[in-house]
DNA sequence: CTTTATGATTCTTC
DNA sequence: GAAGAATCATAAAG
């Protein structure tokens, strides 16, 4: 194993084109190469493929696309009847399809296929891109040399967009007239308007920072130089800018305040945002990591409503506050703040109340670690209190984010205590103290008795079971705890700036209850200051809105950065919670802390956002999910320490970095030992006939587990080494020792943002490595890990394995996002499909698995290829340019933000 | 092809 | 670090 690792570690996700893909292979089974296998694999799947469902095909052609590999793409294709009713309606498939033409330069085909739907506008900028590379490549076949400058825009004009693929919105150079607009109106009440103001007209116009900085600049500039000499400009410049500015800007410098109000009102608008193409339609509202989101104005509590919601490593400001407020009828809306500051919110239930997360208040009840400073909790809605959970400072704020915002306080990851505050209202978590889980964890364990109808905690986390729809979600151990085992595990990546890095392990878990609602935390980093973490209550689920029904989803994301907020809701006892999500993620690229990583692989400073190839327009953070379907019950167990005592556990980890998945199952526990079971009681779940399969919606990869699948955890190693964690595979030591990477190093980390996470990401692929002992985690402090390695799990398919494969490597490139990366793993579990089809279910992933390998290994691509990550900027050279100033900003794209750029992602094709 | 408009970059200064 | 000045590169138009 060891060897294995070091072998992996090497393989950073940094680069993950090249070498990574094949190595991972490797690890995993042999030596063997990984093409032979997957090609073996690739047949195999053919002859299964028809038994595919749509949305299992869907995914495999968004993994592939995302891969960017246009060969295996189409010789997928080809194994899919052309009429067959898959492709009715199914985007991704649509898109691989027009991938595969233009790759085949078959361009006819092409457009054919783009006028043929109405694409989501998700989708529009990766065919935008496609569609006048057609036209570019068309002409340039037809004259016989390369396109300049002018050529292409007249190609455009001529061949203006199709409607299926364009919002219509006009764009000038690279600016839209919407994004213009907003300009210009800051502009004349304020012509130096503040870093804040910036920052929030960035978000507004989804412009980056600098993008902002420098229309200012040019504006000024152009305005005040009318004469002269200057190339360009002069007269115009001064008409258009500004007379009548000139008035205001007297104004003095700034009235900042004013005229960001003004313009920035809208800071948040969501609109739902729509699942890319993949799968399901969940509908989901995901906030990515965003630090400054949310920040800056707002202070006005942010609410949010509808079914089920991520937010992701967001910031909030300093007074922000996010109310959650469970709309629909019924059904609890999730939510999932991720990042950094870990903080998790639960709703308690009346079961919960019974276990230890209750604490005093009555219904709600909290958790998290982290450190409020200031928050306050707002009432509830409902009523009931809230219960938010801090956590605990390490942790989340360990990250970097916590960096900036909170600093403070210890570092060390450890401030976990866990203990619930009664009052949650303040939430005032005794400022020194680190904040304090407030879950549970082990030790108090919830009594498992409670099981049926109560919740139960295990060890670390949680588990609640609901009668119902009751649900759970998972916790994870503090830092402390961690050692026993938690279930889950984050890590808590830092932001960039240096977090420490560290991973945490989530204590919080939060279990929603019915009719409770759900508070959350959410932290705001300051620019520089603290954060102040708030909670806000939400209201109860009773009072459905029948507008907004959402769906039932549940959701509960761990996140690394600095905020992590996991809450879950049930449903109302009518409700049936459908689905539950776990995300993990890091934020974006800001959040990075964590570092066990190994990041060293990382070299580029840079994220991998950049090469990310336009493919993905996902955000980044990954998350994972885990969706019960309906009416069943969810839940998840940790393995616990408290009673055991026992060293191994820690089967299921989940990366804070990590994408998302969902596990869309009826019914799904975790159980503390690592072992995820679908009960089989609930109705029929078992039944269900594919394997669990990868789908990728807006850059999130999500994995949907059918019901009738069983996640075992696999033993560690027999060996010896269990003791400590075996789980350990995938994130890495959790606890404390944050190693002192310098921030750096975070950054660095190549794709993802955490570090821990990292290694998985580099690649699906790499998947291998994780088990092998995976770089990163050789690089963790914790040597004990090791033991992970050899696992005989490799055999089996593993979730990692499938998380692995996720796409993101290389599109990560949503800004925000570090892509796949690392979703949790999953560590040891193995997936045994229960059912029947199991054959086809692990064929068919491993099939996945193999193909996506395959394509990341195969670094040559045809151009580029969708490289995703790594190679990016270097890559991109002329074209790259050119193809970024095509596409369309993605506006709302919960990026990232910050300084991303926007992302460009280009590269890949 | 030329001109204009505009975003970005680089260097300097405060 | 931000603003200003100079300059570049390219889009948009004529």
């Amino acid at each position: 194993m060891a060897s294995l690792s070091s072998e992996s570690a090497k393989q950073s996700e940094d680069s993950p084109e090249e070498p990574a893909g094949v190595e991972t292979n490797s690890e995993q089974k042999e030596d063997s190469d990984p093409d032979e296998v997957s090609e073996r694999l690739l047949q195999t799947f053919q002859k299964s493929a028809l038994s595919f469902s749509p949305d299992q095909v869907a995914c495999l052609c968004e993994a592939l696309l995302q891969a960017g590999n246009a060969e295996r793409l189409h010789r997928f294709l080809c194994t899919i009847p052309p009429s067959a009713e898959l492709l009715r309606g199914n985007e991704t498939l649509l898109k691989a399809r027009a991938l595969v033409a233009f790759h085949r330069e078959d361009f006819k085909e092409l457009y054919a296929i783009l006028d043929s739907y109405d694409f989501h506008p998700g989708n529009h900028g990766f065919l935008q891109d496609l569609y006048l590379r057609s036209r570019y490549k068309e002409a340039e076949r037809s004259r016989g040399r390369s396109l300049g400058a002018v050529d292409k825009y007249r190609l455009r004009k001529k061949f203006p967009l199709p409607k299926t693929i364009w919002d219509g919105e006009e764009t000038v150079y690279c600016f839209k007239e919407k994004s213009r607009n907003a300009l210009k109106e800051c502009y004349k009440s304020n012509r130096y308007p503040t870093p804040d103001e910036k920052k929030n007209l960035a978000k507004v116009t989804g412009l980056s920072l600098t993008q902002v900085s420098n229309w200012f600049k040019n504006r000024r500039q152009r305005d005040r130089t009318p004469s002269g000499t200057p190339s360009g400009t002069h007269s115009k410049s001064d008409s258009d800018g500004n007379q009548s500015s000139e008035d205001e800007v007297h104004m003095d410098d700034e009235p900042p305040r004013d005229p960001v109000g003004a313009t920035s009102p809208p800071l948040l608008s969501f609109s739902g945002v729509p699942g890319s193409g993949g799968g399901g339609g969940q509908q989901q509202l995901i906030l990515n990591g965003t630090n400054g989101f949310l920040a800056a104005g707002a202070q006005p509590p942010l609410l949010l409503t509808g079914a089920g919601l991520i937010l992701n490593a967001l910031t909030l400001g300093e007074c922000g506050a996010v109310t959650l407020s469970p709309l629909g009828g019924g059904h609890p809306p999730l939510l999932l703040l991720n990042n950094g500051g870990a903080q998790v919110v639960a709703k308690p239930g009346p079961a919960l109340q019974g276990a230890s997360l209750t604490g005093p208040h009555g219904a709600g009840a909290r958790l998290n670690g982290l450190t409020q400073h200031g928050p306050e909790a707002k009432g509830p809605g409902g009523g009931p209190a809230l219960d938010f959970i801090t956590a605990p400072p390490g942790l989340g704020m360990a990250s970097e984010g916590a960096g900036r915002t909170l600093s403070s306080s210890s570092s060390s990851s450890s401030s976990s205590s866990s203990s619930l505050s009664p009052s949650p209202s303040a939430g005032a978590p005794p400022p020194g103290a680190l904040p304090s889980l407030v879950f549970a964890q082990s030790g108090p364990p919830l009594p498992s008795s409670m099981a049926p109808p109560g919740v139960g905690l295990s060890g670390a986390v949680l588990s609640i079971p609901g009668q119902q729809g009751e649900y759970v979600v998972l916790s994870s151990s503090g830092p402390q705890l961690a050692p026993a085992g938690s279930v889950c595990q984050v890590a808590s990546s830092s932001s960039s700036s240096g977090g420490p890095p560290q991973v945490y392990s989530l204590p919080q878990v939060v279990p929603s209850i019915q009719g409770v609602p759900v508070s959350q935390f959410v932290q705001r980093a300051g620019p520089q200051g603290s954060q102040c973490p708030q909670l806000v209550p939400v209201s109860s689920f009773s009072s459905p809105l029948p507008h907004f029904q959402p769906p039932p989803h549940q959701s509960v994301a761990l996140g690394d950065g600095a905020t992590t907020i996991v809450s879950v809701t049930q449903l109302p006892s009518g409700a049936f919670p459908q689905g539950l999500s776990l995300s993990l993620g890091g934020g974006g690229p800001q959040n990075q802390g964590g570092h066990l990583v190994s990041s060293s692989q990382t070299k580029d400073p840079v994220p991998a956002p950049s090469s990310s190839s336009f493919f993905t327009p996902a955000p980044a953070t990954p998350s994972l999910s885990l969706s019960a379907g309906g009416g069943l019950p969810l839940q998840i167990l940790t393995s616990t320490p408290g009673g055991a005592g026992g060293a191994a556990q820690a089967p299921f980890r989940l990366n804070p970095v990590g994408p998302l998945q969902s596990l869309g199952a009826p019914g799904m526990q975790l159980l503390n030992s690592g072992v995820i079971q679908l009960p089989s009681s609930p109705g029929g779940n078992l039944l269900l006939g594919g394997g669990p399969y990868l789908s990728v919606q807006q850059g999130k990869l999500i994995l949907t587990i059918p019901a009738g699948i069983q996640l075992t955890s696999l033993p560690l190693k027999g060996p010896l080494e269990g003791p400590p964690l075996p789980a350990s595979l995938l994130l890495g030591p959790p606890p404390p020792p944050p190693p002192p990477t310098p921030p750096g190093a975070l950054v660095s980390s190549p794709l993802v943002s955490s570090p821990l996470v990292s290694s998985p990401l580099s690649c699906f692929i790499n998947s291998s490595p994780l088990y092998g002992g995976p770089d990163g985690y050789a690089a963790s402090p914790q040597p004990g890990l090791e033991p992970s390695a050899a696992p005989p799990s490799h055999l089996l398919l593993t979730p990692e394995s499938l998380l692995s494969l996720s796409p993101m490597c290389s599109g990560g490139g949503a800004p925000p996002g570090p892509q796949l990366s690392q979703l949790s793993q999953l560590s040891q579990s193995a997936w045994s499909p229960v059912s029947p089809p199991g054959g086809l279910a692990q064929g068919g992933l491993a099939l996945f698995d193999s193909l996506l390998l395959g394509g990341t290994s195969s670094p040559d691509r045809d151009r580029d290829g969708g490289s995703p990550l790594g190679p990016s900027e270097e890559d991109m050279d002329e074209d790259a340019k050119v193809l970024t100033q095509l596409q369309s900003v993605p506006v709302g794209g919960g990026d990232g933000d910050e300084e991303e750029e926007e992302e460009d992602g280009l590269g890949g094709l």
